[in-house]
DNA sequence: GGAGTGATGACA
DNA sequence: GTCATCACTCCA
């Protein structure tokens, strides 16, 4: 799965001359048309169309009113699916991410590319130790409450081979 | 544990 | 048009 390997990534926002990165270190999939915990469960909707979409767009959306969630969209065209970026090194949680990286949806739908302003790159981490468990927030969802789809990093090795937790 | 907050989607 | 819900965060 994609998810695997945007852990260790790292995410880059260019806003104005100003640019912020940091290293994912959390995320959560969100898997296909019967995925219960997936706001693509409902089928497709302006807000969530992105989703059904091709792979490397941004999905963004508004929780409760006051925080932003970042999303991108990955598997085939037509088969709905997103990884949430949870948390960013030092930044726990989809809306401080959001708020650290100045998002909001007026990014969704737009391509991950240094032209949106919001990209990843690798940066050579490697040997990366991840730890899988349950989602948050979606007990609502019945069976697919349990996937183990949310992934951590727990420890990977800079480019000078030094373990980092 | 509980409030804040407003877009979204379902239904009429 | 109404209404309930929500992939969260903060404070007690």
């Amino acid at each position: 799965m994609v998810a695997k390997e945007l852990l260790g990534k790292f995410l880059v926002r260019r806003v104005g001359k100003k640019t912020i990165v940091g290293m994912i270190t959390e995320v959560e999939a969100y898997v296909g048309p019967d995925d219960k915990a997936s706001h693509a469960s409902r089928g497709k909707t302006p807000r969530t169309k992105v989703m059904f979409g091709r792979a490397g767009y941004w999905y963004v959306y508004l929780v409760y009113g006051m925080h932003h969630c970042l999303n991108i969209v990955t598997e085939k065209e037509s088969y709905p699916a997103a990884i949430l970026i949870r948390s960013v090194h030092s930044v726990s949680g989809p809306g401080r991410v959001s708020k650290y990286f100045h998002i909001d949806k007026k990014l969704s739908e737009r391509s991950s590319s240094r032209a949106s302003g919001l990209w990843i790159e690798d940066r050579g981490v490697r040997d990366v130790k991840i730890k899988s468990g349950k989602r948050i927030g979606v007990d609502y969802a019945g069976r697919w409450k349990h996937k183990p789809w949310r992934l951590t990093l727990e420890q990977h090795r800079d480019k000078k081979n030094h373990p980092i937790v």
